[in-house]
DNA sequence: GAAATAATTGTT
DNA sequence: AACAATTATTTC
């Protein structure tokens, strides 16, 4: 996939100035891409844990249909045939890349900030109030109610008020791809986005951000039974790897294995701050 | 068909 | 390093 995206070569004259997303295009002209429609919850072939080395991959993947837009959701179109049950839109895939300054990132839990009056130029400002649409709206359609039975189900709205179907919700859980964006000094365009896995969206309110400008807040969990979460703990090297500890960024421990291994296992926590060290015993 | 979106590339 | 320009799909 990563090969497939190089730039193609017929801008001999005019250099293309986003070979990315010309490669999106010659893509879906070429009918070569995994999930052309959406879908909700995991996509085969993709597992907690994938990385992306751009968000042009997760487009041709379909995993996430927009190079930009941190929310995917599915639109209007999907409320016949095989999703007639849903109410819609209904978001499906949310990118935590940092640009919003509202955002709170726990790992497990996380405040994501919706879309809308930014002022786009990558210094974190809002500058105008979000409303409730697009996928502002999209994601608060997937909102999780708790019910008396302990179970957590989705609702389903008819205007504000919240409905049961049948009795009054419906069993059917709608979760949201999380994937976070991270440095990354070995992918090509200086990010990878990691795969984070489900979340479930559990509340959600409007508040004056830090700006003074209104913003929605979505508060996601992390759905358990998924693989355990380290991509956001642990700075992983890929490709060109550190020729001593002094390049290694954070780190809180040079060798975890405490000699037990022919080779220092070095840890680092970016974090903590201050940075805290491992604990415990690694047993033999 | 316009509007919305902010990542990546290009330029200083 | 910081800033500006460009980008094209999705959505209604």
């Amino acid at each position: 996939m990563v090969q497939k995206e190089k730039p193609s070569e017929d801008g001999d004259k005019k250099k293309a100035k986003r070979p990315d997303l010309k490669a999106i295009t010659k893509m879906f002209e070429a009918n070569a891409t995994m999930y052309p429609e959406k879908r909700i919850g995991d996509l085969p072939g993709i597992s907690v844990g994938h990385r992306f080395y751009s968000r042009a991959e997760m487009v041709v993947v379909g995993f996430h249909s927009h190079w930009l837009n941190g929310i995917d959701y599915m639109g209007l179109s999907y409320s016949k045939g095989e999703y007639h049950n849903y109410t819609f839109p209904l978001a499906v895939a949310i990118v935590i890349s940092g640009m919003y300054e509202d955002d709170l990132d726990n790992a497990e839990d996380v405040i994501y900030t919706g879309q809308g009056g930014h002022d786009l130029t990558g210094n974190k400002r809002q500058i105008r109030d979000q409303k409730l649409e697009r996928g502002n709206l999209a994601l608060k359609v997937c909102l999780w109610f708790k019910l008396a039975s302990l179970s957590l189900f989705r609702c389903w709205y008819i205007g504000e008020q919240a409905q049961v179907r049948g009795k009054n919700c419906v069993e059917q859980c709608v979760p949201v791809r999380v994937v976070r964006g991270h440095e990354c000094a070995s992918s090509y365009c200086g990010r990878v986005y990691t795969y984070d896995g489900l979340y479930k969206v559990v509340q959600y309110w409007a508040e004056k951000g830090l700006s003074g400008f209104t913003v929605f807040k979505y508060r996601l969990r992390r759905l358990e039974g998924q693989p355990i979460l380290t991509t956001n703990q642990v700075q992983f090297s890929y490709g060109r790897v550190p020729q001593s500890v002094a390049e290694i960024r954070g780190l809180v421990c040079e060798d975890i294995s405490g000699g037990q291994e022919d080779v220092p296992i070095p840890a680092t926590n970016l974090v903590d701050d201050p940075p805290v060290a491992p604990s415990g015993k690694l047993d033999s």
